[in-house]
DNA sequence: AAAGAGTGCAACCGCCTGGGC
DNA sequence: TGCCCAGGCGGTTGCACTCTT
């Protein structure tokens, strides 16, 4: 290549008068012993020198490379420079359609692990497969193209490989593009830790539900999450993630945003650079949302109460204040998943893939809002828990959300329509996408409640094992109390299945169900979601079941 | 032709793990 | 048991090159 020609060439000027030289601060670090170490592109005399160390010496004990021959390199390097352009047999040059096709299917099934997708790929290195995977990335969102394959999904989905490999059906979250949602990381972790102590996680099919929340998400470069270094990936998984109340979600399955409360919120979205609109409300917008996710039957005694703080306490003016964090999609999309209390069955989606991605879906991709709900919220408040349907008044605090992201929809704002999710065409292909419908409605009588809890989480809360749950999960409901209410009778295996499905579209659905189809006993599969899922942070609890 | 944006890739950085002491 | 070190891995950055306006 044309670049490398170039640096060839330079380097073959600089390694003549390098040597003696004054050592450019820039260029080289002082290594632990004192030595001073080389950065930056490697020069063809240095390759020559690392090539002839290890034919004589074999690979490993990189760090002796540099004692041995001189060369101003750390092992680390040395050991990268080797694997990714010395050694013998590697492949050079794009990638083949077969590699790809094979990329795909190893993303699918292994995430981000890119040393071991290179060892299905001879001669590929995993620096090479993960740049071409964020290419990939960027070049479908771009084409706003789903990131996987309808094949490469269905072969995954359904334990298939063109190659071979089969990872025991089972389709690792990064499929999902984990990393756009870490929580799908912890869970799978969770998952892998429980296999050994629960027969019935080792069973897990594929988690479909998840790729088709997210599948078309993609990128951990291109959304607020994937924003996220193995820093805040951490941040992340530690954090507290506040979810709605849906206890509030009327009958008629609207969410009355009027109940925000405590600065959890506040404080989640500033964790991801976002402000929280919530505290931008003024005085008279009562906000008193709870972060809770239970099955209430009228008493929320497991909910953690919580203080409200004036929201004076975050003034308008923050705004703006939304640093130099690059724009947080997720927020954005929540925004649409928030301020969307049309019923679905006026609602026509704009999303193109088949695979439609249900809550999380809805919850990461925008869908254009008419700039006409724009200043909804001032006014109107709360009391829209006795919306009907086809009010929007029970949104007051989702046209805040509106309000306030249309307003920051300037070259400044996050928001702005260089979102590069803007950009990026919803998925949703049916109407169960939380965007456009509330995510419950009564079952049974009973409304869906997300429910704080306290992230300090102890094996010692064992008894709260059995409640907790994780909203994110989509099959979160297969933990709960009310799972084994309802798989009494088909009746209400289908009104379980039917308020699943308010959290997954149809087929994740269906795969639930298959998946619950080989555990038919409700205490099993309650204690599947209850324990193997709950090794890591709990982050909702289910209340007692009406 | 020039400037800015976009792209792709090599290399670096930080964290984790395992082995040796 | 704890510390140190080497190696491995995944995420991120820097920069040369290409494309677009």
């Amino acid at each position: 290549m044309m670049r490398r020609m170039k640096k060839e060439i330079e380097d073959e000027m600089l390694d003549d008068d390098r040597i003696g030289s004054e050592f450019n601060d820039e260029e080289y670090d002082r290594s632990a012993r004192g030595v001073l170490l080389k950065k930056g592109p490697w020069t063809s005399a240095e390759d020559d020198i690392l090539v002839n160390y290890v034919k004589k010496n074999g690979e490993g004990n990189w760090n002796a490379v540099q004692k041995q021959t001189g060369l101003l390199r750390c092992g680390k390097s040395c050991r990268l420079r080797w694997a990714n352009h010395l050694r013998p047999n590697l492949k050079k040059g794009t990638f083949t359609a077969e590699e790809e096709q094979l990329i795909c299917e190893l993303h699918a099934k292994l995430g981000n692990k890119w040393a071991r997708m290179a060892a299905h790929l001879p001669g590929r290195t995993d620096n090479e497969i993960k740049n071409y995977w964020n290419t990939r990335i960027k070049r479908r969102h771009r084409a706003g193209l789903p990131l996987y394959p309808p094949e490469v999904l269905q072969q995954t989905l359904h334990g298939q490989s063109t190659d071979g490999i089969n990872s025991g059906n089972k389709v690792h979250p990064d499929f999902l593009q984990k990393k756009n949602f870490d929580i799908h990381d912890a869970i799978y972790d969770c998952m892998k830790d429980n296999q050994g102590m629960l027969p019935y996680v080792a069973e897990l099919p594929d988690i479909s539900a998840y790729s088709n929340m997210l599948n078309g998400f993609d990128s951990s470069q291109y959304s607020s999450f994937g924003q996220s270094t193995s820093s805040n990936h951490k941040h992340f998984r530690d954090s507290t993630i506040p979810f709605l109340d849906f206890s509030c979600i009327d009958r008629n399955g609207y969410y009355p945003f009027d109940h925000i409360q405590d600065d959890t919120f506040y404080k989640w979205t500033q964790s991801f650079g976002m402000q929280s609109p919530l505290h931008h409300a003024g005085p008279s917008s009562h906000s008193s949302m709870c972060y809770s996710h239970s099955l209430k039957n009228g008493n929320s005694s497991t909910s953690k109460p919580f203080e409200e703080l004036p929201s004076i306490q975050y003034p308008e003016t923050d705004l703006g204040s939304w640093g130099t964090s690059p724009p947080p999609p997720l927020l954005e999309s929540v925004d649409d998943f928030i301020k969307s209390p049309t019923p679905i069955s006026t609602l026509e989606s704009d999303c193109s893939s088949p695979q439609n991605s249900g809550l999380l879906q809805s919850v990461l991709y925008p869908r254009k809002t008419p700039s006409s709900s724009k200043n909804q919220f001032y006014g109107k408040s709360s009391n829209s828990s006795t919306a009907t349907p086809g009010e929007r008044a029970d949104s007051s605090a989702l046209n805040m959300y509106d309000t306030e992201w249309e307003e920051s929809a300037d070259p400044v704002s996050p928001f702005g329509t260089s979102s590069i999710l803007n950009e990026c065409p919803a998925v949703s292909a049916n109407r169960s996408s939380l965007d456009e419908q509330p995510p419950v409605h009564t079952v049974n009588g009973n409304t869906v409640k997300l429910e704080y809890v306290d992230p300090v989480w102890t094996p010692d809360s064992g008894n709260q094992i059995t409640s907790l749950l994780n909203f994110s999960r989509p099959d979160f409901l297969l933990g709960s109390d009310w799972y084994e209410q309802c798989s009494g009778n088909d009746q209400n295996q289908s009104i379980f299945y039917d308020a699943t499905s308010m959290f997954l579209e149809d087929q994740s659905a269906t795969d639930y169900k298959h998946m619950t189809a080989g555990t038919s006993n409700p205490s099993q599969v309650r204690e599947f979601g209850s324990c193997a899922w709950n090794n890591m942070p709990p982050v909702c609890q289910v209340s007692d079941l009406g």
